[in-house]
DNA sequence: AAAATTACCAACCGCCATACG
DNA sequence: CCGTATGGCGGTTGGTAATTT
């Protein structure tokens, strides 16, 4: 590091969030045990490349607790076994560093807009300007705040990164189960699936889907392709719980066509809404609910589009949420988007995917979704 | 030890829908 | 009604770290 133009000692390692940029800003040079370990998970990603550890300064680029913990007692000469000690801890950047050089340099600075990685004074900057005026309105952050970025890139950097309540690290084995479950559901959309893991960005269930599910689920695939016995057992009852769904759905929707037609706008498939459930009682029962909410309103557009728009943070109850979503796109035939296709064999991924002990194990240590979101979840599968 | 490959993920791009004048 | 600006979303990129050869 050139210089310590900056150098903070955190009591804790909290998420990136207004209190902590704050803090780093205007609570400078605090000196406080930090007792080890903790959460390194809470650390935000790539800042600060250097940390000192009981004087001793180390770099870092990884934010798993376990390698900088290494890095910690190597740096003050410990053995893993006496880093359960209080030690210090600075976090320290200078004020011209970039978190670190990942991602996409820039490549066109056209109007002097910025790109690339954020700076910690960007952020700063970026947070404080939230703070006071609350997220929204991007257009006006860059000519208020003097930010070189466009306003695009603050939304990006706040709804990706800054806002708090943003969970990193490793995706737990519930949440693995219910984005394939989703994605199966919903297909590449990403922000309704995000909108299912409040903690979670749809980039972070984006990037997980395609550097870890994806491959995860063509491998078991793969597999099942050995298994023709169980896997035409598996087909023939998913195909005539398809078509079970689609006969409730077809009517239904026919009875209230009237109402709810803008929701129809994107199918011209035939198959509007072609639901991933394990019974057409259960599409009914869902259903139910949905044409309900768009007869109650008069504004029937309102009504059956709303939650097609609902962005990352807003909690909507499943029932509602899932027809008008799952009416725009059909999920198994014909549409541009297809996911896990109808053909695809499920008799490996059955046991592992569908494995509700785990999940409820999980619910209750890990409260991440609503009791009434778990319980349709667990309705539908 | 060095080279090649893979994994990771922040941040970009382009498209679309909506708001606004 | 029309054109433009903006917000939101999904697909993609590409530099570095980690892993494999």
């Amino acid at each position: 590091m050139k210089e310590r133009e900056r150098r903070v000692l955190l009591t804790s390692l909290p998420s990136i969030s207004t209190e902590v940029l704050q803090k780093l800003t205007f609570d400078l040079k605090v000196n406080a045990p930090l007792a080890v370990p903790f959460d390194y998970s809470r650390l935000p990603t790539q800042v600060p490349a250097y940390i000192e550890v009981n004087g001793s300064l180390i770099s870092i680029y990884e934010r798993k607790t376990r390698v900088l913990l290494k890095l910690a007692n190597k740096a003050v000469g410990k053995e893993e076994e006496e880093i359960n000690k209080p030690i210090s801890i600075y976090i320290q950047w200078s004020s011209g560093s970039t978190y670190n050089n990942m991602g996409r340099p820039p490549c066109c600075d056209k109007l002097g807009v910025k790109k690339g990685p954020w700076t910690p004074e960007e952020d700063i900057t970026l947070v404080s300007y939230i703070q006071d005026h609350g997220p929204g309105n991007w257009r006006a952050i860059p000519t208020t705040t003097g930010l070189k970025r466009c306003s695009k890139s603050c939304r990006l950097r706040w709804t990706n990164y800054l806002r708090p309540g943003i969970k990193r690290g490793n995706f737990t084995d519930y949440e693995e189960k219910l984005i394939i479950h989703l994605q199966a559901l919903l297909g590449n959309r990403w922000a309704a699936i995000a909108a299912y893991l409040p903690e979670r960005t749809d980039n972070d269930i984006k990037n997980y889907w395609n550097t870890h599910l994806r491959k995860k689920i063509s491998k078991a695939q793969e597999l099942s392709n050995y298994e023709s016995n169980s896997k035409g057992q598996w087909e023939r009852r998913l195909q005539t719980d398809i078509n079970m769904a689609k006969q409730a759905l077809s009517d239904a929707l026919s009875l209230e066509k009237p109402i709810c037609d803008s929701t129809e706008s994107k199918n011209s498939s035939g198959y509007s809404s072609a639901i991933y459930a394990s019974s057409a009682e259960n599409i009914s029962k869902l259903l139910k609910g949905w044409v309900k909410k768009c007869s109650v309103s008069n504004t029937s557009d309102q009504a059956c589009s709303a939650s097609s728009t609902g962005g990352t943070t807003t909690t909507t109850s499943f029932a509602t949420n899932l027809l008008p979503e799952a009416s725009e796109t059909s999920l198994f035939y014909g549409e541009s988007k297809p996911s896990i296709e109808v053909s695809t064999p499920f008799s490996m991924l059955e046991t592992w995917l569908f494995d509700e002990s785990t999940v409820d194990q999980q619910l209750g240590q890990d409260d991440l979704l609503d009791v009434s979101l778990v319980d349709t979840y667990h309705d539908l599968f």
